[in-house]
DNA sequence: CATGAATGAGGATTCATTCAT
DNA sequence: CATGAATGAATCCTCATTCAT
């Protein structure tokens, strides 16, 4: 009969919005963003349509908090004691981890491509996105370059560019493609050769 | 007083199925399917809301008239010689064309990565690309079987992986990303090695 | 070469016209007014969108003509010598006649039927029909007056009645309905009784 | 502050459907189905135009539900100890109570014969009517069979037909139509005749 | 904190009609 | 006399969002 504490409340909240990003991320993930209503999640989540612009203040903004949290929790694993430089064992570190959280976090995976390949929709959550990977740009090409690679910049460009490729592919058709034998494949692409390589990939002498 | 010929109305008709053909596309491509109503095209057209209707059954079927067609440009140079088998020369031209088309159809392109990342709309063309896609994939693995790579399988759906993520990368910012040395590097990591080669890049024997 | 005869116009005119009318009437009875649409008569009658224009003002004024010519042949059946008494003979006659037409012209009366219980549709045809309807209900008036019947304008109320309703029922579904006994039954009820009967129908002394 | 109760929700929605299914069924009797158009219905309801998606499914979804409620009420009087018999008393309370809602939901029975006489329409409702008119046809046929007349099969078409263009002729033009008048002589053509009757009505013997 | 009835702008689509040829 | 491309108002329906309780 007593009021509860503002724990309680806090924790309610908590759960509450948690369960809210969850089932939107399934539902976006499959569904698309213009093609998941709120009354979709709503529903889903057992809870009453107005509830969740208690915890939202629209549609957008929950597909912002959604890429945000998202990507905050892929940003913990690169670059691992953020010194601002990439070891080699800390980018074998990266690939795995991308691997897997790419098999753990499917839903948001595909979110996630969905988003960056919509204009309309990747303006939405822009800012949020370069936050994060403006630095890992600088990071890997400052790799290529410390390692010696003849062209950093078109090195990053293809490793990127090749992680990409592959969780699309993936995520899209997850049964046909076998991510560990393409894990093996790009980690034996990029061999540690710190000290003075004569062989990286760009160009053979 | 008599009526227009038949062959003036084949032309009207090839004329302004082309141009909502086009407008279409661009405007899917940069603000997705969802996103981009029959009035917004048939504004940047120029033409009133019904006529699209003369042209086309429905939203869905314009999706697909443009998949479809924009898929049989793309093809034309794929496998050159049509007897099922890829020369090194044909997979040669192939990327080559591959990125000469990324270019120069970049809305299609957009539209095509757009559309296969979205499941609701994936459904709607999913037969049309498979009709495309699935020989290609036969062929592919054929051709990397052929040449003595070890898991043709996962070199498959690394190369295939390799060209999405290029693709990607590059219709999403083009002005950072450069495809003539990329387009170089590919065709390093692919080179003529038909006759024993001993160093094909899934494993070292 | 030489231009048509003005006659040879006519007759095609003619013929144009009852094509149109006929596949209307077809059209309208089966999928009702509003469900048939201009482009569906001028598809089955295999002619131009713009031709139907060329002979009826508009889809509602197509409507009227069909109405009125079918009334038109319906009512060369009825007070046959038109001298606005109705021999008994005149009634069975009328009775037959109606039965007949019923059955011949299926498609006509439902269209009929359709359009009278449908004020906004039946505002269109109103005239007409009062035109043809108003004189009847005298004559049948007179002929239950004449024939001594207790209250001839409940007979006549009820003898239209039953007209409409096998009518109704009949054209609803024909298989389930059996005209012939229907009609010797209604005949049954109007007896021959011109000479001072004392059994009509509305009520036994 | 709290949430409305559930009562009170059951209270708004309960008279809000009401409200919707009132005013559609004056609009559909008097304009058509198809001429009716939601914003019609809507904007004499003095609501909004979507929220009659909150109750009804569609436009004929809401069509479906009316003539189910108006059947169902109207079914409620016949038959009425509902051992599948029709006594001659029922069939006069049958009568009788026709009558009385012809003229007192006049607008639903407009909407009735409206809809039996437009294909499209009635393809809608079909399998609602038919729910309600079958056990009635078979009910009729015992009762005409049980009371020795001679046909009893037509005898219930020509029952049925007469019920149906009274109540045609009626609606139509109430103010022409005398339904105390009919109805006094609809009973008369059905005497209390159970008992061995020699003097039926499709024939003597 | 929670409910769900209510809103209304905007979506895809249809169709009677016009008109240049 | 005949054609069919073109128009645009009107249709049914969806859905993010608001708000009284």
């Amino acid at each position: 009969m007593s009021p509860r504490t503002s724990e309680q409340y806090e924790e309610i909240r908590e759960s509450k919005r948690k369960l809210i990003l969850d089932t939107a991320c399934k539902l976006f993930a499959n569904h698309g963003f213009y093609d998941t209503s709120i009354s979709m999640i709503t529903k889903t989540a057992g809870i009453s349509k107005g509830l969740i612009y208690n915890y939202f203040e629209s549609k957008e903004q929950l597909l912002k908090s959604l890429v945000f949290e998202g990507l905050t929790e892929f940003h913990k694993n690169f670059d691992l004691d953020h010194d601002g430089i990439l070891s080699h064992k800390e980018l074998k570190i990266y690939i795995d981890e991308y691997f897997n959280l790419l098999d753990k976090n499917r839903e948001f995976w595909k979110l996630y491509f969905a988003i960056i390949i919509q204009p309309p929709v990747l303006k939405l959550v822009e800012k949020e996105m370069m936050e994060f990977s403006a630095p890992m740009v600088v990071i890997l090409f400052n790799y290529f370059k410390d390692n010696n690679y003849e062209d950093p910049q078109a090195e990053m460009e293809f490793f990127s560019a090749i992680l990409s490729g592959i969780a699309i592919k993936y995520l899209n058709a997850p049964e046909y493609f076998h991510l560990d034998k393409l894990k093996k494949k790009i980690l034996s692409l990029y061999p540690n050769n710190k000290n003075g390589s004569t062989t990286n990939l760009i160009g053979e002498k």
